[in-house]
DNA sequence: CAAAATGCATATCTATTGGATATGGATCGA
DNA sequence: TCGATCCATATCCAATAGATATGCATTTTG
């Protein structure tokens, strides 16, 4: 049987043109190196070296042999080192998912950015869904991760790290009376009692939805939803419109959002949106466990900052 | 070090998904197998093979390496298969020379002919100069093996092969007294005593100049050398302009050679062309051995017709 | 031209290691 | 819970890669 050896003797043989000064460079003696070249040249079944009086030099098969064992043995070694980059999760693929509220956030399109620039030969895919839908994806090994908001349920067989809790802002058509007053004072909760609210919420699973209407019965009244939109940023435009208020994560802000006014709630509603990343449990691949690296030195940064 | 065994097991592992399957098809049991897996992770610096309950799947880094595996096994076959067929003489090149009153002789074309169709990986370069030129090709190895004429000289270190003796005939001027006479008798060397002769010579060596001369020479006369041409064709031109006439081999009058005619010599002249073969002394590459092959059983083939 | 040197091949021995057998331990299905 | 499945570990044996010693052919050198 052929083996990798000969490749690499059969090389340096014909390198050096001489077989004792190959044997040294290879760090054995003479006489096996002879050997396993005529093992070779059995194997192959013709003569690669023609014996010379001061050394030997390749027969055409010979040449044909060795230019394209050179390559095998290069090949070997990316083979290698494929694996090992592959391994450190420094190429591969990683399949990622989040809700639509936290696609938008800074902390995770930082992560993202990241990602391409420190592991570019990982190929990113990315999906959006609701958190259950999300949660159901990564126990089934469609997704990778998952940037997911109210970590509520603990399920069996996942790791959900809590990254941050991001305040909630109520959005307000920007005509309504409570737009023109200054903004920066804080409001409760219980002042909007009377406003419709408009809410974003996806067929499936938790979310947001159940943190809002839970933080409202706490502040002693239930909400009036006028309208459930199904993508998030809807909700924004049916405020625009003036159907009614809402109330969303800060980041949301961000987006252009003309004819939307933006109010911060009093810190006793204990409104907040959380920002967990879902795994399943047990040991990290590669690929993954290179952005846990960065989630969570970003999470620690944050902290420190 | 990292051997072919290592990716032969790691592929097999990799298709049955299974060690103590995959052992048996590679004829040894699942104890070896499952440390020469583990020898490969270890050299590699990654596990390949998630173990499982059941079996045992693929990592992200085993697909990579297990992937370019399989290409490498595939390549090393390949390899052998070249070192083969180079050696058996299907691939590989050949760099064959000839003077150019061989080059038209319906023997050489049809070696060459036959070469293209029986080994048509094999690389064929043509190479066009005098027998003097082409045996020192030859011992330079420059050339493999050259069609040339007259093997005066034996020369130490070559194989020279007589492969045929071709008729030489007499070019004339159509318009000339000689050629209006019935053709098919033969003339005696002699009879052309008075002509002027063209004759074709290179720069160096000897060649059917010498042949022609010394056969003049036997019929009793000086040959008249009127001109002497570089090639051969140019030969037959100056004879059409009604130089003069010529000798040249049977296989020249194949030429489109308005204006000359052609007439056969008396045998008693003994003028004849012979074509051999020279190629250095020694066993012959796989491909020179092809042509040689193709060459005698031409010659016997010939020698029965 | 003889002697030394060079370099591959052969012969024999040793040490490594690939592979076999026996067994343990974890998980899964009945 | 018991047996089946399947991988890992431990120990042993056998094949073979590699070491040492030597032979033989060719070439160089004094």
């Amino acid at each position: 049987m052929i083996e990798l050896r000969h490749l690499r003797y059969a090389v340096a043989v014909a390198e050096e043109g001489h077989i004792t000064r190959a044997a040294a460079g290879l760090g054995i003696q003479q006489p096996p190196l002879s050997q396993q070249i005529r093992a070779l040249e059995t194997a192959i079944g013709a003569p690669l070296f023609r014996r010379q009086p001061r050394g030997v030099e390749l027969t055409a098969a010979g040449r044909a042999f060795v230019d394209r064992a050179r390559l095998i043995l290069r090949d070997v070694d990316l083979a290698v080192e494929a694996a090992r980059r592959t391994s450190r999760g420094e190429e591969g693929q990683l399949a990622i998912g989040f809700t639509s509220s936290a696609a938008f956030h800074p902390f995770v399109t930082g992560v993202m950015r990241e990602m391409r620039e420190r592991a570019p030969a990982i190929t990113l895919s990315f999906e959006e869904a609701s958190t259950g839908e999300l949660i159901e994806a990564v126990e089934a090994d469609r997704l990778d991760a998952a940037f997911v908001r109210s970590p509520s349920e603990r399920l069996e067989g996942l790791t959900i790290t809590h990254l941050l809790d991001e305040e909630m802002l109520v959005a307000v058509p920007d005509h309504h009376p409570r737009a023109r007053k200054d903004t920066r004072r804080r409001i409760s909760l219980a002042a909007l009692a009377d406003e419709p609210l408009i809410l974003y919420r996806r067929p499936t699973g938790p979310g947001l939805y159940d943190s809002i209407i839970a933080a409202c019965r706490a502040a002693g009244f239930s909400p009036k939803v006028a309208q459930e939109a199904t993508r998030m940023v809807s909700t924004l435009s049916l405020v625009a419109a003036g159907l009614g208020i809402s109330i969303v994560p800060e980041s949301m802000a961000r987006l252009e959002t003309t004819g939307v006014a933006y109010l911060r709630l009093d810190r006793a509603a204990g409104l907040v949106a959380p920002l967990a990343l879902a795994r399943k449990k047990g040991p990290a691949s590669g690929t993954l466990g290179r952005l846990l690296g960065i989630v969570s030195r970003r999470v620690k940064d944050r902290a420190g900052a």
